[in-house]
Formats: C-alpha cells, sequence, structure tokens
RNA sequence: GGGUGAUUAGCUCAGCUGGUUUAGAGCACCUGCCUUACAAGCAGGGGGUCAUAGGUUCGAAUCCUAUAUUACCCA
C-alpha cells in the first residue's frame, strides 16, 4: 500500500482517539503500580477551550502519558466547575430573553433552568479536550456541583464552623450591583482609569463666611456624608476642629474630625468621611462612632435617604449633581486624574463598596499552614519565583478572611437556618447543620423550647463561592469525604497544571484544604508516608498572550479559534505549537497573526506549522522505510559497515538523550524536551542515520538493516508519544504488524543502557568534515554528485578515526567521495580545512582561486590569534592558575594547545599558498 | 504608592550551580538545489558590545548595586 506524500491528521486523529477509548486505557482502577494522579483544573461548565486551556492541557496530557509509558498507574481527573455568578448571569439573561424574570419564578425553577441549561450546553469543553487529544480517565468525570461535590461542600463548612473557622459578621464588602452580589476580594480586579476631583466647599454652621475645602471623586454620595476629617498636625484646620459644616444641597449639619488617617498632601488635607460608601471611612466612622448612612439600593441607584436625585443610577447621578453643586456656589473646581478603580471580574460593573452580613473564613491559621507547606518544599512550585507572589500574599499583614457568601442561587446553599420570629441581623440565633432536621434538633436544644418545628426554621437564602468548591478538588473527585479507599491510593495527587493567575483564588486553598481535611479522611499511617499536600508540584503555566502582548480573551477577540487551530494544522501540530516557547510561568506570545485589513485574529501559527511539518517529516521517514526493496541476502561489504556503525551510532544517541530527557522531565522543562526530541529525531535520526543507512538507488536494504531501522522508530515514537500522541500511533501500527494490545500508547518507555561515548564523538567529527566538504563544494560551485578525494593529515587520532570500523565508507557516502586517505606529505592544489585539531586535504579538479583561499585563511588565523592571547592572558594570571579549581586550568590548557596546532596547521596552508 | 519578574540575533525564546559559550535554537533572511522519503524538503551561509553604568571575582550573559525601559501582582 502506497502513503500519501503528505501525513493527514484529519483521518487519524479521531480514529486514534476512539480506539484509545475502546481499549479503555486511559482508565485507572487502584492498584499495586505507583499511582501518578493528576486533577484538571476544572474549566467553567460554560467554557469552550481557548489558548490557555490548549497550553495547560497539552502539559498535562504530556506529563500523563509520560507516567503512563514509564508504567506508573496513571490517572488524570477530568471535570467541570459550576462557577455560580459566570453561569448565573448567562442564565439569568437567557431567561430574561424569553421575557422571564428570575425573581418572579422563584428559587427552584430557576435551579431547574438552570440544570437545563447545563445539561444542554455544559461540558462542551471536555468533548473540545478530547480532539485535543487529553488522555482523560472519562469514567471519573465530575462536576463541582454534582451530590457527592455538594455533599462535601456542606459538611466542610459545617465541620469549620463547629472548629469556630467559619463565622457571620457585618462587614464592609465589595458589591457587585450588576450581579447583585457581594464578591471576594479576589474578585475585584483594579483597572488604572481617568477620573476627576471635585472640590467641593462645607460652609460652617456658625459662620456662614467659613468653609473648608473637600476632594471627592465621588459627589453623589455626599448626601451620606456623616463628618469631615483632618489631619490632627494640620496647621491649616487647627481652628476648624470640633465645629460643624452643612453638607451642600441637603444642609445636614456634621463635625469636623481628627485623624492621623488623613493625607496631609492629598487634595485639600480634607476628607468627607462617607462610611456606608467607602472602606476606609467605615473604619474611620467605627473608630469615632458616626453614624452610617446608606444612600444606594442594591443595584446601585440612589435611595430616598439621598433625598435628592432619588432613583438615579450613580454615575447619571454624579453627572446630575455636578450642576446642582455649580448652582449652590458649592463647587470650587474639578481636577483630573488618574486612579484606579474596581471592577467585579465576572460582570466588569464598578464595585461598590456596601455594609453587609455575610459569611467568612477566618484565614490566619490555614494561611500559616499555606506558607509553611511551599517553604518547606513539601509542595514544589515550578518556576520556584512563584513563591514570592504566594508568600507576600499569605503574609499575616496581608491575609484577609474570605467572604465565602453569594447572593445567587447556582452553587450549595449556605447550611445555616435561622428562626423566622427573628429579625435578621449580627446577633441572630444560626443553626448551622448538613441537614434541616439537624438544625432544627439544635434550634430545640438551644432554645429550650420544644414545639419548634421545621416551619419555624428558615434557611439562610445565600450559597457559598464557587471556590469554596473548588479548593476541595482534589479530595473530592476521590469521593474522600465519604470513602476512604479511593483517596488513600490517589492522593496526593503529583502535579497541579495551572496558570498563575489563580494562583490565590485557587492553589493556596487548595493547599489549606488539604492540609486541614486529609488528615480526617486518610489513615494516619499513609499521610505520614506520602504527606497531607493536594499536590507535591505546581506547575504555573504563563498566560497566552497575542503579539500585541495582551492576554487573549474572548472579548477582546484576540484569540485564534483553538479548534480551528487543530482543524489547520492537527492536534499534533497545535501540541507542538502550543508547547514549544512555553517555559514555565513565562507568558507565551502565540504568534497567530492579524488579518491587516479587518483587524481580525487568523487561524494560523507558524510554530504550529512547525509542529505539522515535524509530522510530516516523520511520515516521510516511514514512507522512506516502505518503499526499500528488501534483501535476505547478508553481505560483509561497505554497506553493512555503514549500517553497523550508524547502528551503534544511534542507539548511542538515544541513550545520551533519555538520559537528558529525564532531567527535563524531573525539572518540568517541557519545552525543552520537546525540542530535544525534535532534533533527535530530524538531526540525528533522518539527516544522518537514514541518509547513512539508505541504500544506492535501485539497491534492495539488508532485512537486518531494515529491522534495526524499524527497532530504532519504533522507540521514538515512544519517546516522542507524550508530545504528540496520534502520530506517532499512526505511525507505530504503520511500522509493523501488531498483536491484540501492542500499542504506542501503552508501549514501554526505553530504559537507559551504556552507551559509547567515544562513537559520538567520532560521529561528531564525521559530520564537522562532512559538513567542510560540502561548504567547499558549495564555495566552489562543484556539483553535490561529483566525486573528489580526500586527504587527511597522518596522527594518532585521524589514524585511529579512520580506521574505526564503518567510518571511512560513511565518509565518502555523506561527502561523496572516491577515495580517502592518510597522509604526512602537504598535498599540492587542494583546499585545506580543519577538523578538529587536524588538517584536510580536498583535491579539487577546479583551479583554486589563491587570492580568495588566502583571504579565507587569514580571516581563520586571526580568530585563533585573538582565541590564543585571550586563553594566554587567562593563564599567565597567575591568581587565575593559583585559584580556579585544577580541572578548570587543564581545560585551559588543553584550548590553549588545540588552538596553537589549529593555527600552526593553518600558517602551513597559508604558507603553502605562497 | 508597595512588591515581583523581564530586558540575549529582525521576531519568539533557551542558556539551570560563575569556568569547552569571544553565546545556542526555531522562525525570518541570503546563496545553491524540484537529488530517487519529504520544496510542509535538502545543502550551506550571514547576523548578537548579552538594556546602560558601576561593583564583586583570577574569571560575569550568569552574582551585587543603581538607572532606564517593560510586564505583572498587591492596595
Amino acid at each position: 500500500m502506497s502513503l500519501s506524500a503528505r501525513y493527514q491528521p484529519q483521518e487519524t486523529e479521531t480514529k486514534w482517539y476512539d480506539y484509545w477509548l475502546k481499549k479503555n486505557y486511559f482508565h485507572s482502577e487502584p492498584d499495586e503500580r505507583e499511582p501518578f494522579t493528576v486533577v484538571i483544573p476544572p474549566p467553567n461548565v460554560t467554557g469552550v477551550l481557548h489558548m490557555g486551556h490548549m497550553l495547560n492541557n497539552t502539559i498535562q496530557d504530556i506529563l500523563v502519558r509520560k507516567a503512563r509509558l514509564s508504567g506508573k498507574n496513571a490517572c488524570w481527573v477530568p471535570g467541570t466547575d459550576h462557577a455560580s455568578i459566570a453561569t448565573e448571569a448567562k442564565v439569568v439573561r437567557l431567561l430574561r430573553e424569553q421575557g422571564i424574570k428570575k425573581g418572579d419564578i422563584g428559587r427552584d425553577a430557576f435551579l431547574e433552568h438552570a440544570f437545563a441549561w447545563k445539561d444542554k450546553y455544559g461540558g462542551i469543553i471536555l468533548d473540545q479536550l478530547k480532539r485535543l487529544g487529553a488522555s482523560c480517565d472519562w469514567e471519573r468525570t465530575r462536576f463541582t456541583m454534582e451530590p457527592s461535590l455538594s455533599d462535601a461542600v456542606l459538611h466542610v463548612f459545617v465541620n469549620l464552623y463547629e472548629k469556630g473557622r467559619i463565622y457571620r459578621g457585618l462587614r464592609m464588602t465589595q458589591w457587585d450591583p450588576e450581579a447583585l452580589t457581594v464578591l471576594s476580594n479576589e474578585e475585584v480586579i483594579y483597572k488604572e482609569e481617568n477620573a476627576r476631583l471635585f472640590h467641593l466647599k462645607y460652609y460652617r454652621t456658625d459662620n456662614p463666611d467659613l468653609f473648608i475645602t473637600i476632594a471627592t471623586q465621588r459627589p453623589e454620595t455626599i448626601m451620606a456624608d456623616v463628618a469631615i476629617a483632618v489631619h490632627p498636625q494640620d496647621e491649616r484646620y487647627q481652628s476648624f476642629i470640633g465645629k460643624t459644616v452643612f453638607v451642600p444641597l441637603i444642609h445636614r449639619e456634621i463635625p469636623i474630625i481628627a485623624d492621623a488617617y488623613v493625607d496631609i498632601a492629598f487634595g485639600t488635607g480634607a476628607l468627607k468621611i462617607t462610611p456606608a460608601h467607602d472602606q476606609n471611612d467605615y473604619e474611620i466612622g467605627k473608630k469615632h462612632k458616626l453614624p452610617v448612612i446608606d444612600i444606594l439600593t442594591p443595584n446601585g441607584k440612589l435611595n430616598e435617604k439621598a433625598t435628592i436625585l432619588v432613583g438615579q443610577d450613580r454615575f447619571e447621578a454624579r453627572k446630575n449633581i455636578k450642576k446642582l453643586l455649580e448652582e449652590a456656589g458649592a463647587l470650587e473646581k474639578i481636577e483630573d486624574y488618574r486612579t484606579s478603580i474596581g471592577h467585579s471580574e465576572r460582570t466588569d460593573a464598578v464595585v461598590e463598596p456596601r455594609l453587609s452580613l455575610q459569611w467568612y473564613v477566618d484565614m490566619k491559621p490555614f494561611a500559616k499552614t499555606a506558607l509553611e507547606a511551599v517553604k518547606s518544599g513539601e509542595v514544589k512550585f515550578y518556576p520556584e519565583s512563584m513563591f514570592n507572589m504566594y508568600q507576600s500574599w499569605l503574609q499575616e499583614d496581608n491575609i484577609r478572611d474570605w467572604c465565602i457568601s453569594r447572593q445567587l442561587w447556582w452553587g450549595q446553599r449556605i447550611p445555616a437556618w435561622f428562626l423566622k420570629t427573628e429579625v435578621e441581623d449580627e446577633n441572630q440565633q444560626v443553626f448551622v447543620a448538613k441537614t434541616a432536621e439537624d438544625a432544627l434538633k439544635q434550634a430545640i436544644e438551644k432554645t429550650g423550647n420544644p414545639s419548634l418545628t421545621l416551619a419555624d426554621l428558615k434557611q439562610d437564602e445565600d450559597v457559598v463561592d464557587t471556590w469554596f468548591s473548588s479548593w476541595l478538588w482534589p479530595l473530592s473527585v476521590f469521593d474522600g469525604f465519604k470513602d476512604p479507599k479511593e483517596i488513600a491510593y490517589y492522593y496526593p495527587t503529583q502535579v497541579l497544571v495551572t496558570g498563575w493567575d489563580i494562583m490565590f483564588f485557587w492553589v493556596a486553598r487548595m493547599i489549606m484544604s488539604g492540609y486541614e481535611f486529609s488528615p480526617e479522611l486518610i489513615d494516619a499511617v499513609k499521610i505520614k508516608e506520602k504527606g497531607a499536600m493536594p499536590f507535591k508540584a505546581v506547575y504555573y503555566t504563563g498566560m497566552v498572550r497575542d503579539n500585541k502582548r495582551r492576554k487573549m480573551s474572548k472579548s477582546l477577540g484576540n484569540s485564534p479559534d483553538a479548534l480551528a487551530l487543530i482543524d489547520n494544522y492537527g492536534a499534533d501540530g497545535v501540541r507542538f505549537g502550543v508547547l514549544s516557547s512555553a517555559a514555565a510561568g513565562n507568558d507565551i506570545i502565540f504568534d497567530a497573526p492579524f488579518d491587516p485589513k479587518t483587524q481580525e485574529v487568523l487561524n494560523e501559527s507558524k510554530l504550529c506549522e512547525q509542529g505539522r511539518n515535524f509530522c510530516n517529516k516523520l511520515w516521510n521517514a516511514l514512507r522512506l522505510l516502505q518503499g526499500w526493496e528488501v534483501t535476505e541476502i547478508e553481505k560483509n561489504d561497505g554497506d553493512h559497515a555503514i549500517a553497523e556503525l550508524a547502528n551503534q551510532w544511534l542507539d548511542a544517541r538515544i541513550n545520551q538523550t533519555l538520559v537528558l530527557l529525564q532531567d527535563q522531565f524531573n525539572s518540568y522543562r517541557l519545552s525543552e524536551a520537546l525540542i530535544t526530541v525534535y532534533k533527535l529525531i530530524w538531526d540525528d535520526f533522518c539527516s544522518w542515520y537514514l541518509e547513512l543507512i539508505k541504500p544506492a538507488y535501485g539497491e534492495p536494504i539488508q532485512k537486518k538493516v531494515l529491522e534495526q531501522a524499524i527497532a530504532h522508530f519504533e522507540k521514538l515514537m515512544t519517546i516522542l508519544h507524550p508530545f504528540m500522541p496520534f502520530v506517532t500511533e499512526e505511525i507505530w501500527h504503520q511500522l509493523k504488524q501488531r498483536a491484540e494490545g501492542e500499542d504506542c500508547v501503552v508501549s514501554i518507555w526505553p530504559t537507559v543502557t551504556e552507551y559509547d561515548k567515544l562513537l559520538i564523538a567520532d560521529v561528531d567529527l564525521l559530520k564537522l568534515v562532512t559538513t567542510s566538504v560540502r561548504e567547499i563544494r558549495n564555495n566552489h560551485q562543484i556539483k553535490m554528485k561529483e566525486e573528489l578525494t580526500l586527504y587527511l593529515q597522518q596522527s594518532n587520532l585521524t589514524n585511529q578515526w579512520l580506521h574505526r570500523k564503518g567510518i571511512k565508507e560513511a565518509l565518502c557516502k555523506t561527502s561523496v567521495l572516491n577515495e580517502v586517505s592518510l597522509t604526512d606529505a602537504e598535498i599540492p592544489n587542494t583546499v585545506t580545512f580543519l577538523g578538529g585539531n587536524d588538517k584536510f586535504y580536498l583535491v579539487i579538479n577546479t583551479t583554486i582561486n589563491v587570492e580568495e583561499e588566502k583571504v579565507r585563511l587569514v580571516k581563520e588565523i586571526e580568530y585563533y590569534h585573538k582565541f590564543i592571547s585571550s586563553v594566554e592572558n587567562k593563564l599567565s594570571n597567575e591568581k587565575f592558575a593559583n585559584s580556579a579549581p585544577a580541572d578548570i586550568v587543564n581545560k585551559e590548557r588543553q584550548k590553549l594547545a588545540d588552538g596553537q596546532t589549529k593555527l600552526k596547521g593553518l600558517m602551513e596552508a597559508l604558507t603553502k599558498l605562497g
């Protein structure tokens, strides 16, 4: 059967993925082998595959496939995250389009809609991962809101509450007026923006001629002012302290207080205190026992407490109040300035500080554990430098309690019940339990009222933050909270692969929950033996950016379509492209070009093209092997000697590379590992090995040589498999007839054996001489086919080299020579070049341009002169000789000696030219 | 405002513990080849004061300090 001249990924990729699934190769069950566990960072259930997923899942797949080939019990658990805010927003929007309001249909009906929507559209991303080749154990697919995982969330909530680590409190929170929920601090994204600073006059109540000017960027909140604060040492305002002023427009009287918090240099040095609408003002207000006046509705409109502009949106009110202030003579001036403004991560709405009653996790003890885990090296970060960022966040003075309640319905409802009779406030009685029945028992006990029934209780309306379920992911995907069997085997996971942007959201919190709960779920002996950490290593990928260094995102439209890329280059090609410039932690500039006319991103990539070309190279190597005619007759001729040499050499090179690869895998230098394999295959195997064993035109190849070649090719396919699974599986099967279950995906990663380093050096010289001869041909316009004669200067080295079996024949073949011989004499009318330290003379039939030759030699001589003098300088420095280690000094001496030999040779050649 | 990285060829990046590195790779570029597996290819080539200025050292792309540029994190 003849093969197409080009590799066709479309034809093979689906075929092999289905085959692997059919064979159940990705499924794992606990057994006696060492486990290699990876849990996927669960993408949003509503998500579609983007470049970041491609990168991060390619890396995970490489690690998992490599582990599988290395004989470990590889288990990669996939799944999705319910993503409460994002999903709820999506469903709300969808319902609105159908004319349905969330509030009208109620909680249960809404959840029905949401689940229906999730069943229909959720999890598309998991199918897309299959296109990429992800070898997940799909039988283990989990969802953060499925019953078992939700159960774990409730368990943990109750557990932490009982330990006194979860509390309910009235605090200043970050409010998203669009999603109508509080956010955790981490969900607020600060952006630098242009803003205006309004300078407003507040007149004294005791003297209408005196006023104090304050600077604010939020004039629409002055109706909520409760004081003006100045610095106690500010000389300008000493006479104002203790007096009162009128709030402009509404003429409410407020005091002027002194507080060292005020920055004398900022604005006018006088600060309006608005506790309901500013975090810092709230703190000052509390300190000075000032009242709180909240003038905003949940959706960011002014309420009746504002008394003016009631019903207007905060930004509309800001515009309108400017006019009123001007008319009232209260506006002194407006300044432009830059400031950073907090936006909601999910809805991008400007967040509003808001006083509200929420649930919090006390983070101090957790932070200490999490910091220690990485500091001690139990959890390793790649790259290590990520620890700095981690540390600064977890330090005691930086860590803040985690607000975990959200005013949403899509998520796990908070397992807390209250008495219907009590007013909702900080002091009301609360019964935290996994079920309403348990809560009722508590209520009866605590109130001493046995007649209470379920009807007297009401459950907290809120749900927990999505991250409060995903922080349990490594524990809950193995149902650790229900059954210790699987988790005892699979925990801790090996490595977590994720972007550094969710280091705080997710990584740190998983470390916290891991240390907190795994000792409760797993046998103490096992924990002692394997550790309590959720993963042994974290591989932080960079952010994928476009060629203008912007983060690739759907909203910017600067990300190529991941699936279109796979269509264009094949999954293997895209995997190659995405990985090849992705060192851990460094951001990746993905090279997809933009259409110069439309400015739309094109689904093209040079790097993926390189990956596709590599597949094609492999494919053609296969075609070469298949095209040869085979002979059973073994001849002990030159070709045989070359084949033997090539065979042993490639074997040595593979072994040498395997050692390097192991090191690269151990340190997670995967892009380097890929380049290493790429070079081994393209340069060593294709360019040298196959060219060496290639029979002359029309000649057959010896059966044994072909078998050796196939064996090497097969080994190389196993080595490349983790990176490019599809093409390697295809070639693996094309190479020979395979028995049932004899597949590349489950082949055995080669073990390193002793190899001949000297042979590698000898072939390096062969390559060097060949390249030199080819260069001379190029320079003298001698055809590649024209056979030439080469002489080598006689020396111990050349003598030994040329007499290694196969070298002479190989050299004749690669350099197209008719004769190679050793000589003591200078050979006239030849081009001289250096190979190693020795001189080579190439006889060419064209007349040598003596002047050109001289120029070339003089240039080289100059180079060595400089080189030698720099080494001599170093060596003549006594301090160097005394303080440098002996082997370094010896190396320098060797460098000098070699340089001198080379220089001598070149000088002789120059003299010879006359 | 506080902090952390980055700066190496036209572009994207390697270079790990200072010493076979007067610095590597891929792409792009130049020259010659449709040679019988592959033009998605082959053979060869050019191109870098390692951001700048100091310092430590026998020795610095590598360590230290400052400056510049740039990216990000935190408030």
